[in-house]
DNA sequence: TTTTCGGTTGAGCTATTGCTCATTGATTGG
DNA sequence: CCAATCAATGAGCAATAGCTCAACCGAAAA
C-alpha cells in the first residue's frame, strides 16, 4: 500500500512535471487539472526534480564548458571559474580566453569606486589588456607583478600595465626592475628602496590579480622571453619546477620554490594560499601540470581556461 | 558580424539556461555572472527556451502517455483527454481508466452547486463508479442515457446511475425503458410517455456525460450482455456500424445510422457534434476503429483510455 | 551630416513561484 | 478505543520571473 501510494505520487509528479516543464503550464493551471491545492502541485514539481524523474539537456557546445567550470570550481574551492570552448582550429589559442579575461576586467574596471588591479606575465593577459572596453576612471590603479626589465637591460617587454592605463585613464605602476637580480642580497635591496616598496605595498591592496601560469619545460615562456637563461631553466627544473607564476617557480604540488631563481626574483609573491582574488589565465595541454599545481598550491583561486585545458586538469 | 553576434548571443543563452535550469541559480544571479541586467537575462533563458538550445527529458513511463494525451487533444480538439500507463499483464484492464473516470466524477461532483452527470454504458463507466470517493451532494442529479431492462424484461443490467447515486445522495433517474423496443413507432410512443420525457429533459441539461464505447463486432459487449441478438449486431454491421455509444451505432466515419436498431432504440441519442461534455471511456485493440470514429464523428470530446490504445488511434 | 527605423535595453508592474507555519488527518503504539 | 506522533495540507507571504512600455542606440538611407 504504501508502495502504491508512494508510485502514485511519482506518477502524479512526473506528470505536473510534463505540464509544467513540456507543456508549459503554470502551476495553478497544473493544479486545478490534478486536483490538488496550487501549494501541492509545486511539492510536484520540485519532488519530479528532486527525484530526477526529469532531465535537462543544453544541446550546445557551451554546456561542456559550463559543466567543466562548475567541477573545477568545486573541485579546487575557486571564487572564480570560467572554462572558453576549444577552438579546434588553434587549440593553443589565448583568443576565447583573453575575452574572458578583458570581460573581467571590465567588469571590475567598471565600478566607480577606486579598485586597483595588478597584472602578471602571460600571453592571455597581454591579448586580454588589448581588449579591454575603454573607460575612464581616473582613480583606478594598475599595478604590475614583475620587473619589466630583462636581462639585457632593455624594457622590451610588453607593457601591460601601461595599455591598461591607456585605456582607463588609471594610474599605474610598472615595476621599474630587471626580472632577476644577480644575487640574493641584491634582490633584498632593491626591493627595500623607496619607489619599489611603494609598488608592492600597491600590489599588497590589489582587489583583482591577473596572472599567467608558465610551465617549466624547453618551451617555458620566460626563458622564450630571455627572463631567465636556459641554465637557470634546467636548474630550477632539477630542483622541481613544474610551473611558474609571475616568475616564481613551483613544484609539482603547488610549493612555491626557496632556491634557486626565486631567490632572485623581483617579482611579487604570490598570496599562499591566495586571499584576494586571483585569476589564472592559460590554455594547452603543456601548460596542464603547472596549472593543476597552482590549483592544488592554492596559489591562485580562479582560473579562466579552454574547455580541452579544464578536461584535462580534471582527468589527472 | 551579425553571425558573429549572433553566435554570442545564443552562446549566451546557452550559458543562461544552463546556470537557470542544471546549476539552478536565479536570474538575478545569471545577470550579475553574465554582467546583464536582469531583464537580460530572463530574455536570455527564454531565448534559450525558444530555440530550443535546451531540452527537457521526462524518464518515466507517464511522459509519453502526457505526450499521447497532448496530441489526441489537439488533432481530434478534444476539451479533456487522459492517457493511462497500460498495464503490460492486462492489455484490456480498465482498471486503470476507471481510476481516471472515478477522479473526474470526483472532481464533478465536488461542486457544491448542483450539477447533472448523465451516464452512459461500459464496463470502465460501471468500473468508475464504484470508485467514486462518497460524497454527499443530495441537490446533484444522476442520470441514465440508456434504458435499464434488458430484452428479457428484467432490470439486472448493471445499475449505474443508482450506485453512484448512493454514493452521493444524489437524486437519480434511470430510464424504466428496455433498451430496445420491438418496432420504431412504439419506440417514437414510449419515448413521448411522461416520466421518459422527464429523464429526457434533465439528460439534455446534463454537465457531463460519461459514455463507454462499443465495437461492433462478434465480441460486441451489447450483444454480449445480450441487449441486441446476433442477427440485430450483424444487421447492423451490413448497414456499416463499427462502433456504438450508449446503443446508438455509428459507421467509420462517426455518422449515426438512420437504420436498423437505431430506429428502435430507446437510448438518449448523442448530441453531434458534442457540445457538452462527452468523454468516452475505452481501452482495447478491438475498440480503436470505434473510438476514432467516434472522435471523427464529433460523438464525443473528451477521451480517457490508455497508453497502447491512445497509440494505436493515433497511428490510424 | 541628419533622419529614420529596427532592435535592444532597463524600469517598473503584475503574475507566478517557493517557502513557512499552523492545522489537519492518518497511523501506530499503548 | 484513545492518545501521541508524524507526514501531508493549505493559507499567506516574500522572492522571483515575465511582461509592457518608453527610451535609447547604432546602422542604413537620404
Amino acid at each position: 500500500m504504501a508502495a502504491e501510494n508512494e508510485k502514485s505520487r511519482l506518477d502524479d509528479a512526473a506528470r505536473a512535471g510534463w505540464l509544467y516543464f513540456i507543456a508549459g503550464h503554470t502551476q495553478d493551471e497544473i493544479a486545478k487539472m490534478l486536483q490538488v491545492s496550487r501549494a501541492s502541485a509545486q511539492r510536484l514539481v520540485s519532488l519530479c526534480l528532486a527525484e530526477r524523474l526529469i532531465t535537462f539537456r543544453l544541446e550546445h557546445p557551451i554546456a561542456a564548458c559550463m559543466e567543466l567550470a562548475a567541477r573545477l570550481k568545486e573541485r579546487f574551492a575557486l571564487a572564480h571559474c570560467e572554462v572558453v570552448p576549444a577552438d579546434p582550429a588553434a587549440p593553443q589559442a589565448t583568443a576565447g580566453i583573453a575575452e574572458r579575461c578583458a570581460n573581467l576586467l571590465d567588469a571590475t574596471l567598471r565600478s566607480e569606486t577606486p579598485v586597483i588591479v595588478a597584472l602578471g606575465t602571460g600571453r592571455a593577459v597581454r591579448a586580454a589588456v588589448e581588449r579591454v572596453t575603454p573607460i575612464d576612471r581616473p582613480n583606478h590603479q594598475i599595478v604590475s607583478l614583475v620587473g619589466n626589465i630583462s636581462a639585457d637591460g632593455s624594457a622590451s617587454f610588453y607593457d601591460t600595465v601601461g595599455r591598461l592605463a591607456d585605456r582607463t585613464g588609471a594610474r599605474h605602476y610598472p615595476m621599474p626592475l630587471p626580472f632577476l637580480m644577480s644575487s640574493e642580497d641584491e634582490r633584498n635591496k632593491m626591493v627595500r628602496i623607496e619607489p619599489i616598496a611603494k609598488v608592492k605595498a600597491i600590489a599588497a591592496k590589489a582587489d583583482m590579480r591577473l596572472v599567467g601560469i608558465g610551465q617549466m619545460d624547453q618551451k617555458a615562456q620566460v626563458h622564450i622571453d630571455g627572463f631567465v637563461t636556459r641554465d637557470e631553466l634546467f636548474e630550477m627544473m632539477r630542483l622541481g619546477a613544474i610551473g611558474e607564476i609571475t616568475g616564481w617557480a613551483y613544484d609539482a604540488k603547488g610549493r612555491l620554490l626557496k632556491t634557486g631563481t626565486n631567490k632572485r626574483l623581483t617579482s611579487i609573491p604570490p598570496e599562499v594560499p591566495a586571499r584576494t582574488t586571483t585569476i589564472g589565465a592559460a590554455v594547452g595541454a603543456a601548460k596542464v601540470p603547472a596549472i593543476a599545481a597552482a590549483l592544488h598550491g592554492r596559489l591562485i583561486n580562479g582560473l579562466i581556461t579552454d574547455e580541452a585545458t579544464a578536461r584535462a586538469i580534471l582527468e589527472r
